[in-house]
DNA sequence: ATGGTCGTCTCACGA
């Protein structure tokens, strides 16, 4: 089974690069972020030609969640029940499989913009909720797995450059905190789970070409409870698409599942 | 050097 994220900054613009990747890289399910759609926009049915269901939470101009599946999602969840916001950051689903239901995530967390402004404290009080829900829907779901845009670099080792990225929004102590608390739950940042290549990153700002300079952070993440843990066979970040013309400046995470041999 | 580039009902704002 695998699973990935791919924050595609409006589905609108990156229907096609979605379509052409979902092709060359069949998945069980894709949690998208960023749709930037209205729920009405959605293209559901250009989708459904490739074989993938689709739920999804969309806004117009921002924000908007997705997972794309091959079974259909049910128990369909929008939003953090215990956190009030207009933003539409969060959908969950439950898919079939070998070893039973799963729950799986999209969660686009907030940015913060900057340490101190009203939007880290947002971004903050937002963690914290998610953390909340997360420990009772854990319980209600053993199986579960979250995938999205976390905007927390956790390790310096997530950061092209940690001297000039010290303090910043996205690697700060406590938004980095925030994220530890979120795998105190028993959740395993599944890419860490396997040797990696120094300098893996899943974001490259537009400017200052810092794709070619591999001046990114990781800060798309695959969190696994510890039911899923001894399956994962594999995480990766697949570059790929950050090549594209007219790319996201997020590229996907893909996590592999197997399932067999293993209960 | 506080710049730069995307996407959005763009001449501003969020990322």
């Amino acid at each position: 089974m695998k699973l990935a994220t791919w924050n595609v900054n409006s589905l609108k613009v990156r229907l096609p690069q979605v379509i052409a990747w979902l092709d060359a890289n069949p998945v069980d399910a894709l949690c998208l972020q960023e749709l930037k759609l209205p729920q009405e926009k959605f293209p559901a049915e250009a989708l459904a030609e490739l074989g993938y269901k689709a739920s999804w939470a969309g806004q117009k101009t921002y924000n908007g969640v997705a997972v794309l599946s091959r079974e259909v999602g049910t128990d369909v969840q929008v939003n953090l029940p215990n956190f009030e916001d207009p933003q539409q950051r969060v959908i969950a689903v439950t898919l079939p499989s070998a070893v039973g239901d799963i729950r799986v995530i999209s969660a686009y967390c907030p940015n913060g913009q900057a340490v101190g402004s009203d939007k880290y404290a947002y971004k903050l009080a937002w963690f914290a909720a998610l953390h909340d829900w997360l420990r009772e829907e854990m319980q209600r779901y053993p199986r579960l797995a979250i995938l999205g845009d976390y905007n927390v670099a956790p390790a310096d080792a997530d950061v092209h450059d940690p001297a000039k990225w010290a303090g910043d929004v996205l690697v700060s102590e406590p938004e980095r905190e925030a994220f530890q608390r979120l795998l105190s739950l028993g959740l395993t940042d599944a890419f860490r789970l396997f040797e990696q290549e120094e300098k893996s990153f899943s974001w490259w700002d537009y400017r200052q070409f810092a794709f070619r300079r591999n001046a990114g952070l990781r800060i798309d993440h695959v969190l696994l409870s510890a039911s899923l843990v001894p399956h994962c066979a594999a995480c990766i970040i697949d570059k790929a698409p950050r090549r594209n013309e007219q790319p996201s400046d997020h590229t996907p995470v893909v996590a592999t599942l197997d399932f067999k041999g293993v209960s």
